[in-house]
DNA sequence: ACATAATTTTACCAGTTGATAAAAAAATTT
DNA sequence: AAATTTTTTTATCAACTGGTAAAATTATGT
């Protein structure tokens, strides 16, 4: 062994490799769909070899969960409660969409499990993300109060933000057919929506 | 046999109950996470039974879809071309809204297949979608032009409607963990939301 | 070099799943 | 009511799937 986890740099090396074949897999076909032959093929290892580094194909799926949840968080958690309440919403967004350029898979493996009602992430939903939106809330609502925000409710603002930017990876196969002028969508997405949040909020 | 379809009314009935247990199972599990017994249980017929009626469980999920897909067009094709254009468009955003409340099963059967990569639907969507779209994206361009409506690109501004009143369908479960205090969060999403396009749109 | 531990492969299994065949039962027609 | 057609059930299957057992191989430490 050799450092941090317990864990072997070979270790270490394959649960990522795992990790990041399943990421492709589930996230095209959700958990039910994704089969770990798939998942195998994919890291060129036998499928019993899979079951030696994670226990089952429910704890892949869920250790990818878990990873892209802090990622997923990290954006929000950066927003400054001391900063210029426009600039600190406008710059969450633009985080928030270039994540569906970059991490559209995640976005989609996430999304995935939301549909389909949350069965494996229902705790970490209650937790880790409850105790963040309920904050975001309060120092956006505090900004509303303070006159420095036009008036919304910050639930449904926190809301429409991930609808409007997720929908670009989550959406993306409609996207692809609707779209097709659009030299990089992503870039004009992030164009429109920070007009339209601006003309929302400015007070 | 009875009438227009060449469909008894045995046959109606039957075919009608099968769909209607399978979108509830198609909903909550997808394509491929969905099985045929939990069909058949849900309508108390037998496995045969339903492949009586329908030749594949594949065909019974894109029956769902097509049925789906026009009930899912028709408030933009009742867009106005000659209405006044913001009442137009917060009449479209008002109706998709409804639409997460009264047909939230048939959103996540959409929201699973479009996030899946539309592999059953691909040519639905380039057909019938694909146009009323290019036609709504002109009539949403000309009113702009006209200065009748704030400048924004069309395709973004009918994305983000999308996005954000499917959102409270697709992302219910996410919803329900967070917006504990809301009574009715669809109501208080439709005025959000009609506040929002309002501020965006009016020239 | 040898012993030990870690990793990988091969062979396999039990449960599930979509679908078929054929017979039984019900409904309809004549 | 007999004949025919439609509907439903029973029995069954082959393919797939997640997971296991045990042997074979490779790496590591001494």
């Amino acid at each position: 062994m050799d450092d941090t986890d317990g864990l072997s740099r070979v270790q270490r090396r394959n649960r990522a490799n795992i990790m990041g074949a399943a990421l492709d897999v589930f996230s095209q076909h959700g958990f039910r769909g994704a089969t770990l032959d798939q998942i195998a093929t994919a890291t060129s290892m036998s499928k019993p070899n899979l079951i030696y580094y994670f226990p089952t194909k429910e704890a892949i799926f869920v250790s990818l969960l878990n990873r892209h949840m802090d990622r997923w968080l990290a954006p929000l958690r950066e927003m400054d409660p001391d900063g210029e309440p426009l600039d600190e919403i406008l710059k969450y967004i633009r985080a928030k969409v270039r994540m569906s350029r970059e991490m559209p898979r995640e976005s989609r493996l996430f999304a995935n499990e939301i549909v389909q009602g949350a069965p494996r992430m229902r705790e970490t939903l209650g937790d880790d993300l409850r105790q963040l939106f309920d904050h975001s809330n309060k120092v956006i609502g505090r900004w509303m109060d303070e006159g420095r925000l036009a008036r919304l409710d910050p639930n449904h603002l926190i809301f429409s933000i991930w609808a409007t930017t997720q929908h670009y990876a989550d959406f993306d196969a409609q996207i692809q057919i609707l779209a097709t002028g659009d030299s990089d969508i992503i870039d004009s997405a992030e164009e429109f929506l920070v007009t339209v949040y601006t003309k929302a909020l400015t007070p």
